[in-house]
DNA sequence: ACCCCAGGTTCCGTAAGGGAACCCCACTTG
DNA sequence: CAAGTGGGGTTCCCTTACGGAACCTGGGGT
């Protein structure tokens, strides 16, 4: 719904939320991130309405997260990551790792992920960037940044 | 909006934007990690309508997310971050990872994060669990899991 | 007895999501 | 060459959820 913009507040979350907060935002971006790139393949993977993968389309594309390339000489469209886009992945195995530890059950995690470099199935670790050390919740203190006007 | 449940879907995304997908719970979330627990102040820090925040604040806390304490002995309350509710945190600092680089502009970063293992101020960086290497979109395989069904 | 909080609840108007039908274009099949 | 098909949307109507303001309630304080 989200009548109230969240962009023009001093926070960066409010500001991301601005960009991939609108219900259904994640769910198209993690079906983009999986290889599902077609508005219909989309549509029916998470059963959508049609007119709001329009809006969330276009916002998302509009945001520079997708790309619509043509993939025949038909207009026919598919959506792509960008940079951006890739880059907030992350988020999405963050999210995905909450959801497989406090909401998987019994059956266990729907979805693995195997790492390249080690070839193991694991899962995503927030690290500080600067000591590589755990970064949870209680490990660090919010202070004023440059932009806290 | 949110009419559709995505519960039910066998997506760990899915299932944590039940938990906190609506419009303003990753705010409220925020606030209550910031130190703003009180009805009134949440409710003032971020502008969101009174109905709203109850609605929300009462999804929390049956998630598991938030509890709520009271602190007098009049009817006053608090909210406070479950084990739940701190683990959600990880996610919040990712998204305002992403907001400081892809949306923060010429100011700068809004807020600072200070680690308490280093004294540093640094960011998160998702790394793999298993080797501990870098963690990103395209450093890892999706394959199905045990509870794929 | 009166007012003042904090923490909600109620009411109404508006905007956003759901679903189904429809449209346009570029093939391709008979 | 007319009809069909399939991707990628658009339009319409209905219902639901948000925004905002007013109102309520229970325990103090003066």
């Amino acid at each position: 719904m989200q009548r109230t913009r969240f962009g023009e507040m001093a926070c960066s979350i409010a500001r991301t939320l601005d960009v991939i907060g609108e219900p259904w935002s994640p769910l198209i971006l993690r079906d983009v991130w999986a290889g599902v790139r077609r508005f219909d393949h989309i549509q029916a993977d998470l059963g959508i309405s049609r007119k709001v993968l329009t809006e969330r389309l276009n916002h998302l594309v509009e945001q520079g997260v997708l790309e619509r390339q043509p993939y025949d000489a038909r207009p026919r469209y598919e959506y792509h990551l960008t940079a951006k886009g890739t880059d907030l992945v992350e988020m999405l195995m963050v999210m995905a790792r909450w959801g497989d530890r406090w909401l998987a059950g019994e059956a266990g995690p729907p979805v693995l992920y195997r790492h390249h470099a080690c070839g193991q199935i694991g899962h995503v670790d927030p690290r500080c960037s600067h000591c590589g050390e755990p970064m949870h919740a209680d490990d660090v203190d919010l202070l004023p940044g440059p932009g806290s006007a």
